[in-house]
DNA sequence: ATGGAGCTTCCAGCCATTGGAAGGTCAAGG
DNA sequence: CCTTGACCTTCCAATGGCTGGAAGCTCCAT
């Protein structure tokens, strides 16, 4: 492969899947959501991809790590792009995430703490007697 | 309605939903995929639901309430109606949920933790200049 | 020339739900 | 008796963020 785009070598989506770390057919679904822009194509129609592809690959990945849903790293992206960005959007958007992720720890902290409650409370042996049950049953 | 099953008043699938708190569309699914039995029919094809179906929905609404999954519940309504059950059984379901929940909590903790510190560290104005698309550009 | 690795597209499934369309049924009011 | 409208039925599609597989093409080394 190692098509010349101009600017450099290009790499095959299975190169760009390693140098970025997210795997070629996840890279495919990116490209189908307009997550990311169309790659360019070799003449035989192989998606071609250059360092700043590769770059844009690994900062969505690093969102995702972070919990960020695919429209919210649209919109870093965007602001990543932007040289006229203010700082002050970034952290509207990150801030709107930790909003969420507080929101769903809580949530899940109460199920955790009901949970564990009726869990100390069950004697876990042969007898059927159990505060979990009597507790779901209502 | 209000079809005689011989046990006491039949009632239709919305009066269910109403008295289980779980909506119709939501019954039939979790007939339709087998966590609860296919309930009786009207000679006209409605379903038909009586006070013990309803606890069996309770039951699921509240373990869903408690965020287990739905195969999980299977095998907590199996010991429910299972006179011979052990207590030991109930609580190892329970505990294997509790660090499902916990591993969820661990990370969705680590996301916030470090996007709180990316956010304090931007000073959120009108200026391009962010730690946080920093950290994601890697 | 052949083999196999890698590329292409498309389709389907995961989880637990929700929504909608198209059509049948029931009870109340005129 | 007939209409209205609330309810019921089934089936199909979408959600988010992937993952897997099938069928077929291309590239490169042997």
């Amino acid at each position: 492969m190692n098509v010349d785009t101009g600017v450099g070598m290009g790499m095959t989506i299975g190169d760009a899947a390693k140098a970025s770390g997210v795997n070629a057919k996840l890279i495919r679904y990116y490209e189908s959501i307009g997550l990311i822009p169309e790659a360019g194509r070799t003449a035989s129609g192989y998606r071609v991809y250059g360092p700043s592809e590769v770059n844009v690959l690994r900062f969505v990945k690093r969102a995702r790590t972070l919990g960020f849903g695919i429209e919210r790293i649209q919109r870093l992206v965007g602001l990543w792009q932007d040289r006229s960005r203010c700082s002050s959007e970034v952290k509207r958007v990150a801030l709107e995430h930790i909003d969420e992720l507080e929101a769903k720890i809580a949530e899940l902290a109460a199920m955790r703490d009901t949970l564990r409650e009726l869990a100390d409370a069950c004697h876990g042996d042969e007898r059927p007697e159990c505060p979990i049950l009597r507790d779901l049953a209502g």
